[in-house]
DNA sequence: ATAATTAATTTAACCGTTTAACTTAAGCAA
DNA sequence: TTGCTTAAGTTAAACGGTTAAATTAATTAT
């Protein structure tokens, strides 16, 4: 079993393998009557087509590479997929458009020794999807690969030539920030990760300041904090903020995974949320559901982010051709419990 | 580029295309000089050899399939990795082993249509880890398939002709209950998805009953509860608890993912977490770390499950052959903060 | 010196498809 | 009847590797 190919299917029906492959193709060549009698003898042999075969004789894989980081920072080394507590959702929204048009996925670390472009080309994968952000030098790398391409938030000038999904993430920042003034909130602290590296962070970070320009707040510098995107980032900064007894009665993390760690450490050290200290986070991931109290944050749709990227691959597979669009989602703004008007 | 094949290497190093197989697989054959020549026109061209062809030649794809349970109930419908937490850390797990290999791992959902068999034969997959628990009348549907196949926590008699990676529940189940006893815990209740239904929980229940059993606490069925392992279903579960004036002073709920929703609707209700009752669960999830107070759990460690997987399939791979093996994984109590002596 | 052995390399068949090009037979017009 | 189209198949060459068998060259034994 598993063995039966289209040689087979043709000696049983008594033709040719080329008519086995018309009907198989859906080429109308072949008479209804001999069509029926293939049919019927791939339905007894229980003939299926290989994938590998047709790969090598059409030159398509039907195959979409995603490439993540693997990052040495993460909390079990090498773990890919629990890095970014989103990669997976990213992933689900690819399968859910790839799943019925005949594609698998296939996943690849994205490290430093460029094995990817090995990968790519042995494997000779038909489109390519890339998380997370990349230092610069990796869009010259990719330029060379001749399949479409896709980067998400990559927001560097020179990553135009390829198709991108991002997040107004200038809108979200001034979403999150907008909230908290609208509350009666005045000192409101910002914490990410590095704002000069990260265009995402810079982004949200724009979106901040606005919305305290367009309120007449002054910035105020110190009410700003760097640190790794991870729990235990927010939480040190957290402690950092409880032990300087930090003026802000209102924390914006621009991301969830951050916004939690702050949120424990606030908790562990008796400081009420909301009612001391209001929380906001950015991304929506699953986990803000749960916590106490719920975590407002401003969502991006991360299942969509994936989807769109599976479009754009697609499309270009379909028609056969390399082109590069942008496509920019909206944030959204989640209310729950952890922010409310300030006393 | 990409469209290099051995034949262009073979011109180039004027040698023909056996031999620069020969070096391409460590055949030893060929003399150092032309050896490096070869090598050097490798290089030059920048070839990578073709692993769709290396498939149809040797008939190995050096895939290795992942099936999931797609699952109607989740939240988002089709949603792959985010059903269940850990389907992520066991991909990484596996992945993990895998990469250095030359294998790449292939996600499917595991529905009701089988189309997952076509998929097997068509991708010629070489290996089948299949995560989450189905039907009996799957074990029949499977067996017809002739790769190694290992099943998770499949501790039906009809599955020991598959390789097996299970967790020892009974004793999980029997650490989680025993610590709430050692903390002076009577009144326990145990949380559940379906205790008929699954053997995970039912040999958690095992355990559960066997440390009351071994404490002479009798045990209470008032105090057993079943419902969907959900963060929802814990939530709902922890509400009837609530408003019934339920008299346990400590959950011990098989799943942290129910843990966390009871928790949730605890500390909603003023009802505070350890001191008026304790909770402990089950898996060690991520997010377990992340609660207010940290969530006390019987860790089973998923990346190794997976790696286990792995490797039991790589290992018949290599040896030609197929076996079945079960590996019974051990559990480890992680005391954080959500459990404490009754007053 | 010749035959036998061994080492290095090449030839060609094969893996399972697709598809361009070719064949055959039937249908139709003049 | 002859020639031209068209429909329905078939043949055979690709696709890019692997590998058994054949070939050639170099080495050793007799």
């Amino acid at each position: 079993m598993g063995k039966v190919t289209i040689r087979d299917v043709a000696k049983h029906a008594g033709v040719s393998v080329a008519s086995v492959s018309y009907v198989l193709n859906g080429i109308d060549k072949i008479t209804e009557e001999t069509k029926q009698k293939i049919l019927n003898s791939i339905r007894e042999l229980d003939y299926k087509p290989s994938i590998t075969a047709r790969c090598l004789s059409s030159g398509e894989s039907k195959l979409i590479g995603i490439c993540l980081p693997i990052t040495e920072k993460g909390d079990i080394p090498g773990d890919l997929l629990e890095n970014n507590p989103f990669f997976s959702e990213f992933i689900s929204g690819i399968e859910f458009v790839t799943r019925n048009k005949g594609y698998d996925i296939l996943i690849s670390g994205f490290d430093r020794n460029m094995r990817y472009k090995d990968w790519i080309q042995s494997r000779r994968i038909d489109g390519l999807i890339i998380l997370g952000v990349y230092p610069k030098t990796i869009f010259e790398e990719i330029s060379s690969i001749n399949i479409p391409i896709v980067l998400s938030d990559a927001y560097e000038e020179y990553a135009s030539e390829f198709h991108r999904v991002m997040l107004n993430d200038e809108l979200g920042g001034y979403m999150a920030a907008r909230h908290l003034i609208d509350l009666g909130h005045k000192d409101i602290a910002f914490v990410s990760g590095s704002i000069k590296n990260s265009y995402i962070n810079k982004n949200r970070y724009q979106g901040y300041k606005r919305a305290l320009k367009e309120a007449n707040i002054k910035l105020n510098k110190n009410l700003v904090y760097e640190e790794h995107v991870t729990f235990n980032g927010g939480y040190r900064i957290g402690m950092e903020m409880v032990k300087s007894r930090c003026e802000a009665t209102a924390v914006f993390a621009a991301a969830d995974i951050m916004a939690i760690g702050i949120m424990k450490s606030f908790l562990e050290n008796g400081c009420r949320i909301p009612e001391d200290v209001s929380i906001i986070g950015f991304d929506d991931i699953k986990f803000a559901q749960y916590t106490v109290p719920g975590l407002t944050t401003v969502k991006q749709d991360i299942i969509m982010k994936g989807r769109v990227s599976a479009e754009m691959i697609l499309s270009d597979l379909k028609n056969n051709q390399r082109t590069n669009h942008s496509v920019l989602l909206q944030p959204e703004l989640i209310v729950r419990g952890s922010t409310a008007s300030i006393k």
